[in-house]
DNA sequence: TTTGACCTATGAGTTGGTCATAGGTTTTAT
DNA sequence: ATAAAACCTATGACCAACTCATAGGTCAAA
């Protein structure tokens, strides 16, 4: 297969089949003649892969990590659990930090209702952010 | 105020000083002796406004047209609204995909517990991930 | 044989900063 | 007075994971 044909296979783009072939992430051979790029079945099934990985939060790095052990002939199995655990915890982190963002704007949106737009006069550029309660300490003033 | 003195009145690295400066979200005087960058309260103001904004998840570029619209004595406020309802409505979708993400993740370990780790085979990189049922549908296969 | 569709390599653009470099200035301590 | 620390300047690289643009080479069909 070429660039275009195995990128059509795994429904993406062709810039990203050579992107990780560059990254070693594919290990096509090579024509001589003319220079291009041949894919096999395997490379199809380790793109197939990689996405599904992607897709499951594991970073390009990680997905390369577990193919490089599939082909030293270790299981790459333990490693998947490992990092799926992590991403794991971590899309539940980023799930709380944006319901409770969502929260906020919300608790933010109904204050909003009953306050008038003002012009900027030097003290304040928009009450709606300034006055929204972040809980985050900032420091002291001075000039 | 000197560069330092502003970052940490706002709780932020000085290197973001200067890029908001360049980003033109700042518009400190400069010292015409040692060309020092010399910010006010306002520069104070206005870069507290910026971090609030930038936790409600605005991006750069629309708070500084927030900015510009205050400087020209316009009221930012419903441009500020605009552009809230736009990053709620995105919120909620981040929120919703994450949810979908969990929950595939949480069948998807529950479903591992009782399969067995192999060792690639030519077919197979890890079971883990391929039989992952990640509902995208892909194409054909060629080779 | 020429056009169109493909291939190559390389570099830039995206976002919002952070960090490194190399050099100039000011402040503090000796 | 001077030397070191702590600050300032501008610029460019770096992060992630691609995507897109450029310039040029190859190949298939009309």
């Amino acid at each position: 297969m070429k660039v275009k044909e195995l990128a059509t296979s795994a429904g993406v783009n062709p810039d990203t089949v050579r992107f990780y072939t560059r990254e070693g992430l594919l290990k096509p051979s090579r024509n001589p003649d003319n220079n291009y790029q041949h894919y096999d079945a395997e490379d199809l099934r380790r793109l197939r892969f990689a996405r599904k990985a992607r897709q499951l939060g594991f970073s390009l790095i990680e997905v390369r990590q577990i193919l490089d052990q599939a082909d030293d002939h270790h299981s790459p199995c333990p490693l998947v659990r490992d990092v799926f655990q992590q991403r794991l915890a971590e899309v539940e982190r980023e799930i709380n930090e944006l319901q409770q963002l969502h929260k906020r704007m919300k608790t933010a949106l109904a204050a909003w209702q009953n306050m008038p737009d003002g012009t900027p006069d030097g003290h304040t550029i928009c009450r709606l952010i300034e006055h929204w309660d972040d809980n985050t300490p900032d420091k002291q003033v001075e000039e």
